[in-house]
DNA sequence: GTTACTTTATGAGCATGCTCACATTGTACC
DNA sequence: GGTACAATGTGAGCATGCTCATAAAGTAAC
């Protein structure tokens, strides 16, 4: 059983297909490993020895989907768009790229991107959060702008952008216009800071 | 059993008094509902008789904790302070009546607060969420701000408070200053959209 | 094909949040 | 006290995410 290399790709991909499945009609919660294992044709142990939890499942649906979300943006100073443009072009095609998982995409992504859980545990999701912000400084760098260099420059963005994420995943509103706006204002603040990334706090204290 | 009411009291502390020692020894997730009703001295579906749910627990604490705050800030036009400085206040002061459950905030408030699950499902945090958000409000009218009508508005307020939070439960610089770093930061930000959203604030300086 | 070894599959079983049918305890009226 | 009733207490038991000892299946060398 050394070659299997194709048998096993087959295997992830029948679980990945099924769990979709699942998920879209039960919910996530409702969704149970069993229940993804028996329409896998396969047993739970067998599904935990592909993926060592279910939520890293998610994980793997969402990194497929994104991926390759580096390629389309040119890595050298842009006069073409505005920084905003850029970035807005990055979240909303990323988002585009997950639509079709967005019915049960907010109660998996509670877990996978909550910004709070100690920073002690590696988490599924790590690897989408810090590929998502290479990309968003390497176009913030390739803008002329010095990157988010402080944590808390980082740290805001990616507080706006899961604002952004869970907005959308509930967002009925046609066309997703009100995450549309949200997302537009969240951008324009995220810009804003790069400028003043290093101001003082005046808020009054001493 | 009608009019013990002191002693269903009593039980309510017993509970949250068990369940608050094994959050803080045994953290968020080694502390099982057993183990509290154990440690409280009754039953499992007792100590369900009394909280819906293991996060309901940690909601009574947070709840109890930052009762009152609403009494601390004047309701008319403040010239006292800027509405950054308040809203600096509120957040600030709330967080460190929070300091004590700090350790085991974050996997706690993980549920109760993610801004992701759906809209439909009540969840336990909601009341705190509303709350604030009241509070929140009567300040930013109290200085003149029309007040953040908008749903962009307040859910950007409520991203950026989340971040806040959660970079707070996990901060460990010296006297959180990071944290303050980022609040700072966070509030230059909500207040700059208050003049965006929808004109003519007065800066809360006369 | 047989033996030796490695990789993969499997489901009984565990821990935990929570439920529910039933037991216990207190009150009211005699 | 005794009887009827309501409020509260209780733990066996359920569902589910995940583990682990063991079985099964593949490969290599003879």
């Amino acid at each position: 059983m050394r070659i299997t290399a194709k048998a096993k790709t087959e295997t992830r991909q029948r679980i990945l297909d099924a769990a979709t499945g699942l998920f879209k009609t039960e919910g996530w919660h409702n969704a149970t490993t069993r229940g993804i294992a028996v329409a896998a044709g396969i047993g739970v142990g067998t599904l935990f020895n592909y993926f060592p939890t279910k939520e890293s499942i998610a994980v793997a649906l969402i990194s497929e989907s994104v991926e390759g979300a580096s390629d389309e943006f040119p890595t050298s100073h842009s006069q073409e768009n505005s920084l905003e443009a850029d970035l807005f072009t990055l979240i909303w095609s990323g988002l585009a790229k997950l639509r079709e998982y967005r019915s049960f995409l907010a109660p998996a992504a509670e877990t996978i991107f909550s910004p709070l859980a100690r920073a002690s545990e590696a988490r599924a999701g790590d690897a989408i959060r810090v590929g998502h912000l290479e990309i968003m400084e390497k176009i913030v760098t390739a803008h002329g702008f010095p990157g988010p260099r402080s944590a808390v420059a980082v740290q805001l963005y990616w507080t706006l952008y899961l604002g952004v994420f869970a907005f959308w995943a509930a967002d009925e509103s046609p066309g997703q216009e009100d995450t549309l706006a949200l997302l537009d204002q969240s951008l324009k603040l995220f810009v804003s800071t790069l400028g003043i990334d290093q101001g003082r706090g005046t808020n009054g204290r001493q």
